[in-house]
DNA sequence: AATACATTTTCCCATATGGGTATATGATAA
DNA sequence: TTATCATATACCCATATGGGAAAATGTATT
């Protein structure tokens, strides 16, 4: 099996740094796919296609107005994520305590050699 | 191009489901490889693998313990997830109340035709 | 040293990718 | 209808993937 599609999850779609971006640059408002691209410098088949995974897990909406179409953020799905990484909250600097007792520790180390 | 890496950030790390369902089992605590591969159900290289590419990425720490090597969770590096996507709380809701918008514009519509 | 155990690495494969470029489809206006 | 603008799709390529099986490396025990 190869690796998942971009398109079987959220995470996997916005594990792409462009589409990142296309996502922060929707929150200032709906645009037209020339718009995005043009924003981002990416080309505009580039940046239709990543619209268009972005569009197939549910991050992004699309409507017709007119002869363009408008892609607007919908932010549902990354409650999600965020939530998934919330679970770790507590951990956070646990494992900081953590990598610093190591240091200690490899401190300790160094003394006794 | 190819995709990016696995190992090039957190975010593309996290985007396989196996790979999530470890950082979750190591919440509960340090692990050997082979006692991860098991109780997740999965082959003992392919544990390995998908640890050395959280391994890669920061979210994992590992330390010889005898014949054993203990892989224990480095949660840090969730962080920049958490709160890249928590950068859209705001629009979970709004994104709920265009789609409600956009449900009762489909109705209007409805009534017209 | 030789054996046994734990983990990593190396092959192999099928598959989907992201990026160009060119082309096709869609929608509007003349 | 025809011309024009906006977007999507179709190809092509190089590349990394996750999985399985086999082999190699590491580490401890006897």
């Amino acid at each position: 099996m190869a690796r998942a599609a971009t398109t079987s999850d959220v995470f996997n779609a916005i594990a792409e740094p462009q589409r990142r971006d296309i996502l922060v640059l929707l929150r200032a408002g709906e645009r037209p796919v020339s718009d995005v691209a043009h924003e981002l410098g990416m080309t505009q088949p580039g940046a239709s296609k990543h619209l268009r995974v972005l569009r197939e897990v549910g991050l992004v909406q699309d409507r017709r107005a007119g002869k363009r179409r408008l892609y607007g953020l919908d932010a549902r799905g990354l409650r999600t994520v965020h939530e998934w990484a919330g679970g770790f909250e507590q951990f956070w600097n646990e494992s900081f305590d953590r990598l610093d007792a190591y240091m200690q520790e490899l401190k300790q180390q160094g003394k006794k050699e």
